[in-house]
DNA sequence: AGGCGTCGTAAATCATAGCT
DNA sequence: AAGCTATGATTTACGACGCC
């Protein structure tokens, strides 16, 4: 299984190791707010419908794609 | 309620440092792959077993060790050398 | 095709254990 | 004792692949 992308480089041991892409958005932590109200749905419903998840973005100011994500992340945690 | 669970959660947050011996076995394993540092879920299974720490923590183990190795390779040199020597020394019976 | 699902991970950040 | 660094855990963001 192999993810995202490997560099070109032989004698060097990371050459080969799995590396971000550049253009990978950095890691931006959330605010208390945003963490709890994402709680607060997520605890509503597991999984989001197109409404709510729009709405949840509008409000948190985040895109839905990170709302997307977020929830994704929050079922693997619950795991 | 979600206080009590981040509570709970923040927790695990209190650790000890893994003991000698499963640093030991972990370093091992990692410099002896250094090419491709990626234990199987089977071989994170065993490595745990041996360290009596969980599959988690491995994972944890090894995505920290990745990173900070990546980042600073100079700093990990000799730590690198040491696992090196004692591999060989075992390769030679 | 296209979108959202899981799984495993990168990289940054957090919290604090344990040295100096 | 205080400060600093090393280390284990958690949090965002994706890539790879799966299933409808």
């Amino acid at each position: 299984h192999k993810e995202e992308k490997h560099e070109l480089d032989p004698n060097n041991p990371v050459a080969n190791w799995i590396h971000a892409r550049s253009t990978r958005k950095k890691r931006c932590p959330y605010t208390k707010y945003q963490t709890l109200e994402l709680e607060k749905e997520f605890l509503f419903n597991m999984y989001l419908t197109r409404d709510r998840r729009y709405e949840v973005a509008r409000v948190l100011n985040l895109t839905e794609r990170q709302v997307k994500i977020w929830f994704q992340n929050r079922r693997m945690k619950m795991k | 309620v979600m206080i009590l669970r981040s509570r709970f959660l923040d927790a695990r947050r209190k650790r000890r440092n893994f003991s000698k011996q499963a640093t030991e076995i972990l370093n091992e394993y990692f410099y002896s792959h250094l090419s491709n540092p990626y234990p199987s879920e089977e071989a994170k299974e065993e490595l745990a077993k041996k360290c009596s720490i969980t599959v988690s923590q491995v994972s944890n183990w090894f995505g920290n060790k990745r990173i900070r190795y990546k980042k600073n390779i100079g700093k990990f040199q000799e730590e690198a050398n040491l696992y090196a020597a004692k591999t060989a020394v075992t390769a030679a019976h």
